[in-house]
DNA sequence: ACTTTACTTTAGAAAGC
DNA sequence: GCTTTAAAAAGTAAAGT
């Protein structure tokens, strides 16, 4: 279990010959990060003969909803939601269509996590704001 | 048959046996706590329905019965933080706050908000003060929640910080160190929910030194 | 008091314990 | 189940000026 850094990544390399890469933020990224870890092996004698089969297993984005929310109402009113300020201060928020999760803070800012798509990533976060919005704990500023 | 009657005797001693040890570690957690015993009560009913979800099977009887009583210390409005009782458990307080989890979502557990008024009387009561003072803090913290300045906020921070300005107004001063100690937070926090609720509900604090 | 560093929460994969 | 890796959010904490 190796660990390198170079476009702004980290890498764990098993022996198996698969690798865990994380930190990149896009996958253009990744790609050049697994072609560098490559070339860096194979400097060090390490022969690699198959191309690199890369899969993306997780996103992580932020948003900003542009309003603030009301986030006691929200958990009362959210069925897969957990507040717990004492421990954290978002709401967290398990939504099973785009099968993601969502950390949604007082300010209107998200963390989105557990999309394999950048299109997933968008429609979650289209699809809290709607719902949001309907429960009527938004509160529009600016 | 025989066979049938023994698998749910050995089933049904082991449960008896966990629940006689689960009970002996609530009455150690409840007297080092100094719970009421309608608190313990109401967490051993949670204990005992985790053990019918099966959800103590793989983790320690102690950590289940820290996250019961947590819930049920909740349930009543008798405020006590997790990692005040994670305190005096084995397991560190991200276990038991595992577990507290767990509760929560397979054993259908709820648990209402923790509410920051609830805090004061217990910091109210190990710092002397009045009764005025002590609704004094309450309005306070009732002011901030219409405000909107308790969203997402420690409650024990916000008791705290509504305590030292309620006890400013009536001459009942306490030091930030001292209310910071009596609630569990540290004075920076204090400070911080202080200067905010000063500053955004108006709040006028006599001859004031800064 | 201010700043910096660090820890809380979320998800996912890898291989081994 | 646990471990390791990275990143974001906002709150709290601790240590160093």
């Amino acid at each position: 279990m190796l660990r390198l850094t170079r476009p702004k990544t980290a890498t764990l390399i098993f022996s198996s010959g698969k690798m865990v890469c994380t930190g990149a933020k896009s996958e253009a990224e990744v790609q050049k990060a697994v072609k560098s870890i490559i070339k860096l092996l194979k400097a060090h004698g390490i022969d690699i003969k198959n191309e690199p089969v890369i899969e993306v297993q997780n996103i992580v984005a932020s948003a900003n909803l542009k309003a603030s929310v009301d986030l006691e109402r929200a958990a009362f009113l959210l069925e897969n939601s957990m507040y717990e300020p004492e421990q954290f201060p978002g709401l967290i928020y398990r939504m099973q269509d785009p099968k993601v999760v969502l950390l949604i803070f007082s300010s209107g800012k998200v963390v989105c996590t557990g999309a394999k798509k950048e299109e997933e990533v968008k429609r979650a976060v289209e699809k809290i704001y709607n719902i949001l919005k309907e429960q009527g704990v938004l509160v529009e500023e600016e | 048959r025989l066979r049938k009657w023994q698998v749910r005797a050995r089933a049904q001693s082991s449960m008896e046996r966990n629940l006689a040890q689960a009970v002996i570690e609530l009455e150690r957690l409840g007297a080092q706590l100094g719970l009421p015993k309608a608190v313990l009560d109401r967490a051993l009913d949670i204990y005992k329905s985790a053990l019918d979800s099966n959800l103590v099977r793989g983790r320690s009887i102690e950590s289940v019965m820290a996250a019961a009583v947590y819930a049920a210390c909740r349930e009543m409005r008798l405020p006590r933080t997790l990692d005040e009782i994670a305190l005096y458990t084995r397991a560190g307080r991200k276990d038991v706050a595992r577990c507290y989890r767990l509760l929560l979502r397979e054993a259908s557990l709820k648990v209402p908000l923790p509410n920051a008024a609830d805090f004061v009387p217990r910091i109210g009561s190990l710092l002397r003060l009045s009764g005025a003072t002590i609704k004094r803090a309450m309005e306070i913290i009732d002011q901030a929640r219409n405000a909107g300045l308790t969203a997402g906020k420690d409650p024990a921070g916000l008791a705290a910080a509504a305590i030292y300005i309620a006890a400013l107004q009536n001459g009942e001063m306490r030091t930030q160190k001292e209310v910071a100690r009596a609630a569990k937070v540290t004075e920076v926090t204090v400070r911080n929910r202080y200067k905010e609720l000063v500053k955004k509900l108006d709040i006028k604090l006599p001859v004031s030194k800064k």
